[in-house]
DNA sequence: TGTCTTATGTCTTATATAAGATATGATTGG
DNA sequence: CCAATCATATCTTATATAAGACATAAGACA
């Protein structure tokens, strides 16, 4: 005779009752009766607490213990759940010092996401980019915009557009769209103003953490504006890279396109 | 007072003693103080098994627990090393079946390596590439190659030049450069033959399995010849893709300099 | 032929102990 | 007496092992 197996998630509470002898279905009635292991609960309430801003950028989590204690599990069990943060990059374990929030500032390598590299092979030689803000304005989404960032269609965002340079040779031209509701304040000169990646500004000023991005990358030729500012011939091909960012639970926060200029830099991927 | 408390690993006998209480560093005289966990001593064990081929693409390695035993560590170890080998690719579980050696064969995904997608979205509604060799021969290798795949400058390998088609439309111009020594026999006509991935053929009949590989993305545009065999003009922006391909233990075993043509396939990258 | 049992895999959870990091306090040298 | 240094206590994560649950497939049996 189950007595409520499995009750509903909470924060405060007992999050999650689990039969001595064995693991447990959901009950009855529920729709799904997918079985989700110990380890699988415990990570999303680990998401949840992330998401709700509980635990801020770069900050520490509770211990494993601490952990263990609140959601009434063992400490591995909690470790489990933590593991596949830390591989999918929502967390940073240190040992000896804790685990931490992921964040796209401080993280010693600039860029998280830009998988852009000097042929030289030394990133540091060049020095950091330097950006240059064309453009920053509110406008409606379009249908390919409000597709790609689940909004309805003529919905408000902001569109940014900037250049960034390697050695003083343009060599990124970026348009993004941003739903304007979570970065309601945004402007040219906050931007021009933050010295750091754009994604950790996200964070620090409209908590909008990007957990992960999906590209899609083609080559084209630049239109003649496009070329302009990039300072190339409009026959120059180009690396068109299409990102989508999201944050938590697949949300999308970002589209962006960049043209990467690729005579003396490359887009480097590792193959598994 | 240890007695020899790390023995060369080997496969038959006893591979390493593990003091009771503690982990081991290495032996005084040893240069490297380097401590390793035992669950890393485990994966390169079985590396080295897989290397060696006592395992057989696509079959099923010994269950952990017999691991266990032959290791004389506990299952828990042997599961944490085979982890390690899951996510990297190179072993593949099945809950209840077994453990087996990853294969570019079989694997429902037809090209494990090509990561070009149809902007349609559906995979499978294009059907499988139609393949057309445009040349196999032997030659000699240039100072590019011979540093991409770690050898001697005019060192013999083999160089293949292919066409991928799909749903008839031309669209991935790929060269090829192997070592000769390992893919010794290696003809057009066999390649010809040959219904399946590439890199399934090299397993299958050569024995080389490609684990990983790494990629330089640039857009370009196709010298005349290159054109032609696309069935496109010269003024088309490409994608090249500059893929070294590696086997066991970074060995690379192939270059590949591929053309794709993107107005209606697309590169996809997921970015964490 | 269909159901049940059983053997043999991996998966999940739990516990104990090691190793890394850091703050604190005793100790020592000036 | 003060400051630098070293040992230690006590946090943290990391590693190793074991026991039982779940998954799968093959054979026993009605």
């Amino acid at each position: 005779m189950p007595t409520d197996p499995i009750s509903t998630p909470t924060l405060t509470g007992k999050p999650l009752t689990v039969e001595t002898e064995s693991h447990v279905e959901m009950t009855a009635n529920t729709a799904t009766p997918s079985f989700s292991p110990l380890y699988q609960q415990i990570k999303i309430l680990l998401l949840q607490s992330l998401q709700s801003g509980e635990w801020k950028s770069g900050a520490a989590i509770p211990s494993e213990q601490e952990l263990a204690l609140r959601f009434k599990v063992s400490q591995g069990t909690v470790r489990k759940a933590i593991d596949e943060l830390a591989t999918e990059n929502l967390l940073v374990r240190r040992q000896g010092k804790g685990t931490f929030v992921a964040t796209h500032a401080e993280h010693h390598v600039q860029y998280r996401f830009l998988k852009l590299f000097p042929d030289s092979g030394d990133t540091n030689s060049e020095g950091p980019a330097q950006r240059r803000i064309i453009d920053c304005k509110r406008s409606r989404a379009s249908a390919d915009i409000a597709k790609g960032l689940a909004l309805r269609n003529a919905e408000p965002v902001l569109q940014v557009r900037r250049v960034l340079s390697f050695a003083l040779v343009p060599t990124i031209l970026e348009d993004l769209w941003l739903p304007a509701g979570p970065f309601k304040g945004l402007t040219a000169e906050r931007l021009g103003n933050y010295d750091g990646p754009m994604y950790a500004l996200f964070e620090t000023e409209f908590g909008v953490r990007m957990v992960r991005a999906e590209e899609k990358i083609r080559a084209v030729l630049p239109d003649s504006e496009q070329a302009k500012l990039l300072g190339i011939s409009p026959t120059t091909p180009l690396l068109s890279v299409e990102r989508i960012a999201y944050t938590y639970n697949d949300v999308p926060m970002e589209m962006r396109q960049g043209l990467y200029l690729t005579d003396t830099h490359y887009y480097r991927n590792e193959l598994h």
